[in-house]
Formats: structure tokens, C-alpha cells, sequence
DNA sequence: TTTCATAAAATTATAGATAATTTATGATTC
DNA sequence: GAATCATAAATTATCTATAATTTTATGAAA
């Protein structure tokens, strides 16, 4: 009882959101009304304009005053600045976190690692690829940190569930198992060099558009 | 005129507080009360709350449902995990401007290093330093990232004005002029390199407590 | 005194209502 | 028929009011 009233409305709202806009379900350039998101939440507009907010934050969103929110766009300009990003970020966490990982933490890495390539879709792969990262990143105890980079990863979930959005194919990691590798034997270095490489990596495939043409859709896939 | 209402009033909100606790004139843990700074703005509380928010992002206020917001705290391993990841983006936004800066851009970038050397107080350092970093990454033209860099560089200046509040000696910023050399040869590796010594370079300084005792205070000077 | 329970005050979080602005619609003119 | 302007509808941003929660103050019992 006390759990659910642990978060905000605004909070839940947020959450809800962001992962609608996350999973592509609310599509780029797409206006959110205030009034609607509330009336659907059973809630008021205040908490819905907080919840406006903190997507915003998170490059979610952007609001123009007085004309409202839309779902942010992106395109592949962006796509790179946040693998970008991610390469220096998980790059500095990686090198705090090793010293202090375990072999349980590794071990449970690899599982995920297995999890994720036994994912038969987008959505079960991107959840076990997170929870990779996470677990070997958090020793590093940076908060502020980890915070940034779980938000770059929001975006970048973003672009591979564009782009992969029904079909996907089984595939194995070899990225994973090369930085687990490394890290078991206690090379931080080229563990952390693997790593900034994979997060940079960025898939490409052809897409059939509704006029019969094909495009290239990219989409950070590590 | 257009000006003025260009912005929502929970944006002047957050900026004026922003400033405020960034310069120090709002302690850390200091309680931030919705109603009280409502009536000084002369506003409702409902923009205020949209401004705690965007505090919050930033990473200068930290809020707990139900009790409120505080200003953040923070601390010297704080201080660290902020310089350390500074030096990673700056050092990628550096690699990426590089290509493009000019010798206007150099020049004026020159003219804020001098303007800093010659800084009388903290406050009207920290702005010709800002300047300096600002000029010389922004034309990495990846709009996130340097969001990102000035978040990061707000927090810094917080810890730089917890330190040096009331007294500043003057000094000279070689480490400027070594990067502005190296960018003027078109040696953006060793540039890099200087820019991620720099900001990681932890200002230490022995400060009288009200107990008579003395204990070192830390800054980011960079 | 100290501790605990209770009551009062302060404060937060949400809801409902109002004013201001933007977007859509349709008539009028060129 | 296209463009322009005026009007209406929709939507946002804000304010006032209410409910719920937490903190502070008060006082009785150990």
C-alpha cells in the first residue's frame, strides 16, 4: 500500500510516457494534450504538465510555450551524437566499475547476454541488452553518472524500436562475451575498448516504405 | 516586448533559482518552499512546481514525494564524478569542433582567456570561462552533447563558488593558452588531451571554519 | 526530565475554474 | 480559384480552492 503511493502521479505519468514514446507506440512529432493525458490517467492537467516536464528533461519531448508538447523527433545526425555519447560515458563507468566487479556480477552479465540472444523480439532483446550494461556499470557508484547514461539508453531504445519494430532476427553477441572475457582476465583497457566500440555501433537495414520504395533506417544496436 | 513572453514564467522561475543556487546564495539542503517562492514571484505555485522540476534535471534540487524539495547537496566524490565526465564530453565535443573553429572563433575565445586572467571576483571568472569552453566546442554542432556539458558546467560552478565565495586571486590560465596554441597548429589530439587535464584539475584551498579551525575546500577551476 | 501520544500548523499534491493564446474554419475579396 | 481576414473552437498556461500528508508543537504519563 505504502509502494504505490511511494511515486507521484506525475511520476507514474512520466514513466507511462516514456515508454510509449520509448517503444514508438507514440510517434515522433506527435502533439500531447494535456487535457486528453489527463482525462486518461483519471488525473488533472498539473500532474500531466510535471510528467510534460520530465520528458522533456530526458529529450523526450519538447515543449514550445503556449503551443504544447510534441514527441521529440530524431534523425540520424542524433542517432550518432548519442552512441557518441554512450562511448564516453560507459567508457569512463566501465573503467570506475571493473575494479570492484564480481564474478556473480559477471556471471549474472552473461546470462543476460544469453537472454538476449535467445529474444525472439525487439522488446525482450533491448531489456536483456539493458540489464548487460547495468550490471557491469553500476559498481562504479556514480549516480550522476548512471543516470545520464540510463537516459542516452532510453534513446537509443528509441531508434532500434523504429527501425525493428516487428521483425527481428536471433543473433549472438560476440561483444558481450569479448568484454566478459576481458574483464575476467582483468584487462580494464580493452575491455573498456570493445566496449566503446559496441555501443557505437550503429545497424543498418533496408525498409519497404508504404509507396513500395526501400530506405535505410539506423538504429544503435549494443 | 515579445521578448519577455517568449518564456513560460516556470522557466524564469527555474533560471532565477538556478542562478541563485549555483552562486550559493541558496545553501545546500536548503528547504525550497513552493508557496514562499510563489509569493515572491508573484505567481501560483503550479508554475513553481513545473520550475522544482526542471531543478530537479539539472541536478540542483532533489525532491522527495510528499516532503518537499531541497536544494542538492553535494560532496567531494561528487565534485570528482562531475570533472571526470566533464573531461570525457568536453574532450568528444573538442575532437568534433575542432574541424570547424576559425581564427575569429579562436581569437575571441583568446579574448575571454584574457578577460578571465583579469577577473576580479569568482562570479565574472566563471563567466569568461564558461566563454572560453563554450566557444570552443560549440561549433561540434550536436545540440544534446552540449546540453549535457552545460548542465555539468553549472554544477561545477557551484562547487567553485562554495570555495571561493568572497575572496579570488588573480591568475593566469596557461592551460587556455596551451589549447588555443594547439588548436591554431591543428593539433586537436593534444588540445584534447590539455582541455581533459584541465577540467579534471581539482582546486584545493584551505578555509577558515567559524570555529577557528581550518579545513580544505574543493573546486573544479577549470 | 524523557518518552510517547495527540493536536495544531504548515506544506504538499491535486482538482476545478478562468484567462490568454493558438489553431482551425469559413466567409469575403481580389 | 487562391489569398486574406474575421470569427469560433480548441488548447495551453495560470490562478484559486480543496484534500491529503507531513512536520512541529503541546501536554500527559512514565
Amino acid at each position: 500500500m505504502t509502494a504505490a503511493n511511494e511515486d507521484t502521479i506525475a511520476n507514474r505519468i512520466s514513466r507511462i510516457l516514456a515508454d510509449r514514446i520509448v517503444t514508438g507506440q507514440l510517434e515522433p512529432g506527435a502533439k500531447l494534450r494535456q487535457d486528453h493525458v489527463a482525462e486518461e490517467f483519471g488525473a488533472s492537467h498539473v500532474p500531466v504538465r510535471e510528467a510534460f516536464r520530465k520528458l522533456e528533461a530526458q529529450g523526450l519531448a519538447v515543449s514550445e510555450p503556449r503551443r504544447g508538447v510534441r514527441v521529440a523527433s530524431f534523425d540520424l545526425a542524433e542517432v550518432r551524437e548519442v552512441a557518441l555519447m554512450r562511448a564516453e560515458l560507459e567508457g569512463l563507468a566501465l573503467r570506475h566499475a571493473a575494479p570492484h566487479l564480481t564474478s556473480s556480477i559477471l556471471d549474472e552479465a552473461e546470462q543476460a547476454t544469453v537472454a538476449g540472444d535467445n529474444s525472439r523480439d525487439v522488446r525482450s532483446w533491448e531489456e536483456a541488452n539493458r540489464r548487460f550494461h547495468r550490471l557491469i556499470l553500476t559498481p562504479c557508484a556514480m549516480p550522476r553518472l548512471l543516470a545520464a547514461i540510463d537516459d542516452l539508453h532510453a534513446v537509443s531504445a528509441r531508434f532500434l524500436f523504429s527501425a525493428w519494430r516487428s521483425e527481428w532476427e536471433v543473433r549472438t553477441d560476440h561483444d558481450h562475451r569479448a568484454i566478459l572475457g576481458f574483464l575476467r582476465q582483468g584487462n580494464i583497457e580493452n575491455a573498456v575498448a570493445v566496449l566503446e566500440r559496441h555501443v557505437q555501433w550503429i545497424g543498418q537495414k533496408p525498409v519497404k516504405s508504404p509507396t513500395g520504395s526501400t530506405r535505410d533506417v539506423f538504429a544503435i544496436v549494443g
